[in-house]
DNA sequence: CTTGCTTCTGTAGCGGCTACAGAATGTATA
DNA sequence: TATACATTCTGTAGCCGCTACAGAAGCAAG
């Protein structure tokens, strides 16, 4: 109903940032509307990137008196930034990646590849 | 010499992608010129973002006959889609973030973003 | 000969799950 | 009702690629 795997959930709840879960008779966990809107919270949070400990604070900011949108604003711009520097990177990784794959184009028995990342210079 | 951290070198021999080093007499470890090739061999691959395991694959295709530059360029190109499959969903994430960003730029009481991310719809 | 730096080994921690084992409880079919 | 099968329970260990200790030992400089 979340969405999210029954052995996260407990990690969850483990970790403290969904509460623990009432119980059957028999031991058996129970949610409810409000449990599994929690748990919609922190998958989109997730699937957003970030972390345990942010999305903490994101429970707590929204949990708290509503004059908290400017910390929400920070987080959130903080994780963006982080979020763009590893896009810049990866984006880097990528060119040097497929410039190293394109010389093995043409058919041959030594490997470009291999004598470009065997090589002394770090150029 | 090789750029790679004194720890992270003892955990590639551990992981047997560099041989067991030699030792002093007292014990203490030596590095030749071929070691030193080695570990920056792997600390560009590592760059790559290529796994431990893609890694010793690529020190075994080295080591090898030399007909290997197919097998190479195919975990080459392999690699280098994942990492185009990464560099796309970060893009995403980075669009939706920056938008959830965005909608807080107006001061208000209540919060966008936070309200955006306990909604009830995945729209 | 002391001081302080480095290295040694072994082990545990990081994040965010995921995967078991083995017990118990629940549901569906015969 | 009996039986089979599925699901949940707890607790623990593993994944990756390091990184960070503790405590012992070696080594160079003053």
């Amino acid at each position: 109903m979340s969405g999210v795997n029954i052995e996260t959930i407990r990690y969850y709840e483990r970790e403290g940032i969904i509460p623990l879960a009432d119980r059957t008779p028999s031991g058996r966990r129970l949610y409810g509307d409000a449990d599994i809107a929690r748990l919609r919270f922190v998958k989109r949070c997730r699937d957003l990137g970030f972390s345990v400990p942010d999305i903490r604070t994101l429970l707590e900011l929204s949990a708290g008196n509503g004059a908290s949108c400017a910390d929400v604003k920070a987080l959130g711009e903080r994780h963006l930034h982080g979020v763009r520097r590893k896009l810049d990177e990866l984006g880097k990784l990528e060119r040097a990646l497929a410039e190293l794959v394109r010389r093995c184009d043409t058919g041959r028995t030594d490997c470009p590849m291999l004598e470009r990342l065997l090589a002394d210079s770090d150029a």
